[in-house]
DNA sequence: GCGAGTATAGAACGATCGTTCGATGTGTGC
DNA sequence: GCACACATCGAACGATCGTTCTATACTCGC
């Protein structure tokens, strides 16, 4: 029943609060349904559809599906994410940006040296471990001990470092370039309540 | 006991990878703890600290620090994560992000009226659908059945929409401002293959 | 070596879990 | 209007939950 969607985003709410499932009795409650078992075909059908699994104890945890977005394209008129069915461009944040989780890693963006990038203090970058990287990629080096986000680049004297902001100087490194991974994402979270920026 | 942080990284690492918490006698198995007293114990000291919760039906939930991130901070020497057991990454983007989930959209920027703001063509806003917003908050307006991202500010004419490049001009509302929702995340993804920017 | 304090084991308890069944209600198509 | 499909209800079931209690092992300081 399309009603189902309904349900799934109340349980999706619930699950983003608490970070849990309720027992059964409670998502009838929390549902309105007053009976057990019309929540176990509840179950039963998300559980059809990847939205929900069970573990060994026969409790419920988010399936492949739970954490899927839709991604809107900015429309003419109405509403994004119009089409409740016809385009399934959805998918995880997580699917979306990480490609080899076990290379991938998270860090926070210090100082302002390449805003011009767009990328501003506070920011999460994610980068990916590698060695390998192209001239024009934006890379996390090692220089100095420290870890630093600049632009790849590449002259007739070798590699160097780019800032995006002309208050900097280019980087040259000594020697080798000591290279931690290239970034392959940014995420930026505003404080509704004055949390970040 | 000290023997707990042991214990609670393990619970971390079965919650990352199920999102969801085993019953004691799981934990018991899981931990090595033959009997569930042990673990209602070590339950009670663990909430004490703030990292576990309890569900009204007695169940567990996540507390509050125990999604503490060790998110790679730019550290002196070594890398990121240097601890193998000191890194968790038990949140996944998706719930760092969104907060309420039914609500929330993603919507794919278009225009670079925003740059200075660090939002770029191409970037996906995480937007939750709202009508109320503060003026300084980013939101998604609809202006001429044109969805618009903009900066929304106030003065003593009323509300105003400010871009954050300096050659687009403040848009001022007619009639009343409608409002799609605030932003409270940026996604960007870079290209490794030439894909987006 | 011995007592104090703590962590664990083990068993019993009522409460609540998820499952299952048949009955009731609601809607759609013929 | 009637039959069919489907969602929901309400009650019963055994299984498992988390709690609690007492008894046993371990670890110190002296």
């Amino acid at each position: 029943m399309s009603q189902d969607a309904a349900y799934l985003a109340q349980l999706q709410d619930y699950y983003a609060r608490h970070r849990v499932f309720p027992p059964y009795s409670g998502i009838g409650e929390l549902l309105g349904l007053r009976s057990k078992s019309s929540v176990a075909a509840l179950v039963a059908r998300l559980r059809l559809e990847g939205y929900l699994e069970a573990t060994p104890d026969r409790r419920l945890k988010p399936g492949p599906r739970f954490f899927e977005r839709t991604l809107a394209e900015s429309v003419r008129a109405g509403f994004p994410q119009a089409a409740d069915d016809s385009a399934r461009e959805s998918l995880t944040i997580d699917e979306f940006l990480i490609e080899h989780p076990s290379r991938t890693v998270l860090v926070r963006v210090k100082g302002d040296s390449m805003v011009d990038a767009g990328i501003h203090p506070g920011d999460i970058a994610v980068v990916e471990r590698t060695h390998m990287a192209r001239p024009g990629d934006l890379v996390v080096a090692i220089v100095d001990e420290e870890f630093t986000l600049k632009r790849l680049a590449r002259d007739r004297e070798g590699f160097l470092l780019l800032p995006a902001n002309p208050a900097y100087p280019p980087i040259r490194p000594k020697g080798s370039l000591e290279l931690f991974g290239v970034v392959v994402g940014i995420i930026r979270k505003y404080g509704n309540n004055g949390t970040g920026k």
